[in-house]
DNA sequence: GCCTCACAGTTGAATGATTCAAGAAAACTC
DNA sequence: GAGTTTTCTTGAATCATTCAACTGTGAGGC
């Protein structure tokens, strides 16, 4: 019996495990279709997804999953004050995010000033700053109106 | 016996707390003394030394006095993404953080843009912004000759 | 100055996200 | 296909923070 045809999706995520140098994995591919599909979900809602998807998997394995998948630039983490982690598939594009004080809500937000910048701080104390990490709080439609 | 007369620090201190509507209460003094000696100091630090200074205080007082202040606007709360909690005096003034990588060590930094801007997103999303929170990451000086 | 009582602090336990550790299973290499 | 290394499973531990119930005290009114 001939496996399932990967769609061009699943073979793209494998390709971005192997240009990582990490190994293809159900876990790993269950992983990142859940971030693909639901940008900034945290780490439980990523477990039930990938659970929904594949079956029991630890969740120690979604833990090491999104550890690795960080650390290659693959997916990025967001932990806004007061939030557990949450993650995202967009990297590399220096984009912000707002975040809904109320109810937690977040969205994507273009930097304001460009693809690379936001790293001239007035005044860097002899740092040597690699990124700038920008968090726009305030309320979101729904909660505003309400 | 005369009471040791007040520094003009402490009577600082009683007034925000007065004018903030919270009672006067040597924990609350004290922590906002640590506040101010240390800034970017985590909890157990600010524990530590309101201990040095009052003799025994619960870490559940302290907990209790910092989400005071803070809900107050006396002291801000800080948390970058993988640190405990952090607190700072310096508030109202819209400036940022530099965090080392490394080793945490952060530094104030003043905002570019001037006191109050930062919040225009390039979309908000129907968002009603309040506050823009810059962190820039990079290394301390220590850490990047390293 | 003393009373009162709402607000603060103490004590001790609970919560919950995240991590550690050791063994079993699966991927890549040859 | 066998060997080696990485990854996943299982189960327990950590640790910042919070909850809850009781006791103590600051501040305004008598």
């Amino acid at each position: 019996m001939l496996a399932p045809m990967p769609t061009t999706a699943e073979n793209e995520h494998e390709r971005l495990l192997r240009d990582a140098s990490l190994r293809v994995t159900r876990p790993r591919l269950a992983v990142l279709r859940a971030v693909h599909s639901a940008p900034h979900a945290d780490t439980d809602t990523i477990i039930g997804t990938v659970r929904a998807d594949l079956g029991e998997v630890s969740h120690q394995a979604v833990y090491d999953v999104l550890r690795a998948l960080t650390g290659a630039g693959l997916v990025r983490r967001i932990q806004p004050t007061g939030s557990v982690a949450r993650y995202e598939a967009r990297v590399g594009d220096n984009h912000h995010h707002v975040v809904c004080r109320s109810c937690g809500t977040m969205a994507d937000v273009d930097c304001a000033v460009g693809d690379v910048p936001c790293l001239t701080a007035s005044e860097d104390h002899g740092f040597v700053i690699d990124e700038a990490e920008v968090v726009y709080w305030g309320l979101c439609p729904e909660c505003s109106a309400a």
